[in-house]
DNA sequence: ATTCCACGGGAATCGGTGGCAA
DNA sequence: TTGCCACCGATTCCCGTGGAAT
């Protein structure tokens, strides 16, 4: 949440804040410019073009790992289009939803607001009805789509379909032939960028965002730091503004702990986004620290804590197996790294992020060890 | 080689909720 | 309005798989 109610209260030369544009910072900006993406603008672009004569985009798979600016490349490249031509560009992000949930929220976007039970063969009946252009449908996170999800939107004419994926071998492999067929040879591969290039995507955000000049080495430290990813660089840079203040010069505060501060950032907005099973399950892996804990112990763990914890809400302790899944959806988060085997342990990525909904120590005394 | 047990895919089940007919 | 049904999403149940210990 941008903090700007100190603009208004003190005056800025007394304050710590150097930010003078939250928005450059957020994660959802996008910039007229998108800097060493040329290439990709290009090829994303071409497989949007049929639409600008009335007929339906192609398909593309969009993949590459966090941070590399792939929702970014999608965004900006679609705004351009779409002051050309009459296209309709849908953006879902799918992780997690079922194929009828990914047909509704479509359905959403073009004005439709069907029911959560309305079967999925009538949400496709009512996409086809209400399909009267080019529409492009980004379906973002798109690791684990239901394939069911791919074939529906394959089978309306006029739209063109672009899942973006982290490992695109794995996602072809997973998925079923037909759809495998559609997007081998349909792919934009996004390659994590290096120091220069991630303070070349800095500088005009610090340029724009930030009180003063920031020196160009100081954006390549960050940009060292990031390991490729221009989200973590920008956020880094951002908590390093904060850090910075008339006594200490951004140049001075130091990188680690901005890039700390933003992953913290990061890892603490995800963990406020999972709901009360996860806060559970992920306190009771944080409390055993950097040591983790073993698969057999996080269970007794478990049972041991959630008859307190659980009093007095309205859900009801998990089973083993549902246990599991969030601890691979609390993985998926970069939350804790969930153990390998039964020999591994579960530990928490920052034993220092909290949930805000669960406190363990207010529910047991002394856990007693086994 | 055998045993132990967590893992994770998939089927079955449950609870909530629109839509619809009486 | 009421009662029923179909459907979704969430969860549990079931079970084959496989890594590590013995």
């Amino acid at each position: 949440v941008p903090d700007i109610t100190h603009h208004f209260i003190y005056p800025l030369h007394l304050t710590g804040i150097v930010i003078v544009d939250h928005q450059v910072f957020a994660d959802d900006h996008v910039p007229d410019r998108l800097v060493h993406r040329e290439r990709a603008v290009g090829t994303l672009s071409r497989a949007l073009e049929p639409a600008l004569h009335d007929q339906p985009p192609e398909d593309l798979l969009i993949h590459g790992p966090h941070g590399v600016g792939k929702t970014v490349l999608v965004r900006h490249t679609f705004e351009r289009l779409e002051a050309k031509a009459d296209v309709d560009y849908v953006y879902v992000r799918s992780m997690g939803r079922s194929a009828a949930g990914i047909i509704r929220a479509v359905l959403r976007h073009m004005g439709a607001n069907p029911a959560t039970n309305t079967p999925l063969e009538d949400l496709c009946l009512r996409l086809r009805e209400r399909m009267t252009r080019p529409t492009v449908v980004v379906l973002d996170e798109g690791d684990d789509l239901p394939a069911t999800a791919l074939r529906r939107l394959g089978d309306v004419d006029l739209v063109g379909v672009i899942p973006i994926v982290h490992d695109a071998d794995a996602w072809l492999s997973a998925t079923e032939p037909a759809v495998r067929r559609r997007f081998r040879s349909a792919q934009l591969g996004l390659d994590p960028y290096d120091a220069e290039e991630l303070a070349d995507i800095l500088d005009p955000r610090a340029e724009q965002g930030l009180r003063g000049s920031v020196d160009r080495s100081y954006l390549e430290y960050i940009g060292q730091r990031a390991e490729g990813a221009a989200r973590t660089a920008i956020q880094t840079l951002r908590a390093a503004a904060h850090l910075a203040d008339p006594e200490l010069p951004i140049e001075r505060v130091n990188v680690d702990a901005a890039y700390h501060q933003a992953l913290s950032r990061i890892r603490r907005a995800n963990l406020r986004s999972l709901p009360l099973h996860h806060h559970v399950v992920y306190e009771i892996v944080r409390a055993a620290g950097d040591d983790g804990v073993g698969p057999g112990t996080f269970h007794d763990a478990y049972d041991r804590v959630s008859d307190v914890v659980y009093q007095g809400r309205e859900a009801t302790p998990l089973s083993k197996r549902d246990r599991r899944r969030k601890l691979a959806k609390l993985d998926e988060y970069e939350l804790i790294d969930q153990a390998e085997n039964r020999h591994d342990t579960h530990k928490a990525c920052d034993t220092s992020i909290t949930s805000e909904f669960v406190d363990l120590a207010a529910a047991v005394d002394v856990p007693d060890e086994r």
